[in-house]
RNA sequence: CGGGGUAUAGCGCAGCCUGGUAGCGCGGUAGUUUUGGGUACUACAGGUCGCAGGUUCGAAUCCUGCUACCCCGACCA
């Protein structure tokens, strides 16, 4: 029997100084609405590994009911994944808008006209995806978006006196690739956050590329990721305005060299004053001091000259990519400013990208064990599973019900399973799906007053009151 | 885009070589059993054998064409 629950407070939006965020601080616009409980979910687990799944995030991502596959490298994300990708993006949200950029939303049908402008339609290949419609005008389903950004700003923006300017957006994109795989972490069809600076000098433009830096590094944090900042190929525009992202995982896409005091660099604060040129220079100075390098990048000398003890050479992944391109699109597309001294230039322009999609793969390949995905507690889809070892019992089921609601009321959401499975299989599925925490509520315990609560990340068990299993997970 | 594979029940697979109208495990349903780390047993349901053509009395099986998907490489967030 389904009880749905219209008691519960919706979250009221008001403005704080990093953004919008709910009343509870919840960063997961998803967490309103009925008790969960998993066999009213849908939560399609596989208990065998599907055949095409090579990498253990797609492995885990199919197993644990999160994701599915319509086509070669497009997939349907199910409610478990959606939940992640969710709150991966409600990170992403609010990082960009602490450092001062400002979200819309542009379409994922864009024309080619606006591609012919920059001189890309013809240049961008058999990975962009074409397409007519019925008045056999000339569109495609838009890889990326500097082509239409550019346009917008120059539609309205005539002034200095409007920069500095970041517009960024959550949207999906398409690129045609040749070989899609991995799942989601390499897929055609996928989200991405991208943000464009406009700035009327390149020494502005800078401290616009700065702060995505920043926010880039406490985005990742957030996420519970060791990010890296490396060196990327700028192409024709030159200079050192161009970084790539990396997170450490053994079965990374790249390889990937650095220095290994990177791994303990303090993380910038929340209090980190994005207005400051000085202050974001000095830190971005300090994650750019030492050796970091893609393969692509890699300096053999460089790196050797790193003590031996220090030098990192492993796998990684590529979560996220800043770059400065000046007046590529803004000169030919005419998007242009007047200054101060009343003489038109074209705007400076920055792009800076993550892959929330891509995201979701990659946390599961840092942070997995053997029986299944470890979330980190940002983006857990849920923050407790509730395990009642005997639905139907009275006692486990009010308890598990007085633990689920003890938890909403301190802002985190719970998954009971209420399912008639056996004790074995919840232990399994809750190890699988990889929510930070799990309460078994069984008869057993209960006889004596007391719960197990068990660390996902550990493996620590605890018994504890409910009460106190409560007050260990919240607090 | 080059090379290599695969396609049979929701999932994982066998059957194909040597043509005779489809089977196993998991999962599902019903029941008995069990009850703190994927319980055991019984019964049942579920498949135009990727699609199209051909050979044949007869095709999952042999032949031809097509499509989809996967892996390695080159390429990319």
């Amino acid at each position: 029997m389904r009880v749905l629950d219209f008691t519960r407070r919706e979250p009221s939006l008001h403005l704080q100084p990093g953004g919008f965020v709910t009343e509870a601080g919840e960063t997961n616009p998803a967490a309103i609405g009925a008790t969960m409980r998993l066999s009213r979910y849908f939560l399609p687990i596989l208990k065998e590994t599907p055949r095409e799944a090579e990498i253990v995030s797609h492995r885990l991502a199919l197993r644990a009911g999160l994701i599915r596959q319509e086509s070669a490298g497009i997939y349907a994300w199910l409610p478990l994944g959606l939940r992640v990708l969710n709150k991966i993006c409600a990170v992403i949200r609010e990082e960009q808008n602490r450092s001062g950029a400002v979200e819309l939303l542009m379409p994922t049908i864009q024309s080619a006209d606006l591609w012919r402008e920059s001189g890309r339609y013809d240049a961008y290949g058999k990975e962009m995806l074409r397409i007519t419609d019925r008045a056999d005008r000339e569109m495609l389903y838009g890889p990326t978006n500097e082509e239409m950004i550019t346009e917008i700003f120059r539609g309205y923006v005539r002034s200095y006196k409007a920069l500095p300017l970041n517009l960024y957006h959550l949207q999906w994109k398409f690129r045609d690739e040749v070989r899609p795989r991995f799942g989601t972490m390499r897929s055609r069809e996928f989200l991405m956050k991208d943000a464009y600076s406009f700035d009327l000098d390149k020494e502005s433009a800078r401290h616009a590329y700065n702060r995505m830096f920043v926010a880039y590094l406490r985005t990742f944090d957030r996420l519970g990721l060791k990010s890296i900042p490396m060196r990327a190929d700028t192409g024709p525009i030159g200079g050192d305005l161009s970084h790539e992202f990396i997170i450490l995982a053994s079965t990374g896409e790249s390889q990937v060299f650095c220095h290994k005091d990177y791994l303990d660099f303090p993380v910038p604060g929340a209090d980190t004053d994005f207005d400051s040129v000085e202050g974001l220079s000095t830190i971005v100075s300090k994650w750019t001091s030492l050796y970091a390098a893609t393969e692509e990048m890699h300096d053999q000398a460089g790196f050797d000259a790193i003590p031996e003890a220090s030098r990192v050479s492993a796998r990684g992944i590529e979560v996220g990519h800043i770059f400065y391109f000046g007046t590529k699109y803004s000169e030919p597309m005419k998007a242009v400013v007047a200054g101060p001294d009343g003489v038109e230039r074209p705007v400076h322009m920055g792009s800076y990208g993550i892959g929330p999609s891509r995201l979701v793969p990659a946390v599961i390949e840092a942070s997995h064990d053997e029986a299944g995905i470890i979330w980190p507690d940002a983006i857990a889809p849920f923050d407790a599973a509730i395990l009642n070892l005997k639905p139907g019992d009275s006692a486990t089921d009010r308890v598990s019900g007085e633990i689920f609601e003890a938890l909403r009321t301190r802002g985190l959401d719970a998954l009971i399973d209420d399912t008639d499975e056996r004790p074995g299989g919840k232990f399994a599925t809750a190890d699988l799906i990889g929510l930070p925490w799990q309460i078994i509520v069984g008869p057993k315990g209960l006889a004596d007053g007391k719960v197990e609560l068990k660390r996902r990340a550990t493996g620590e068990r605890m018994t504890l009151t409910p009460a106190e299993a409560v007050e260990r997970i919240a607090g």
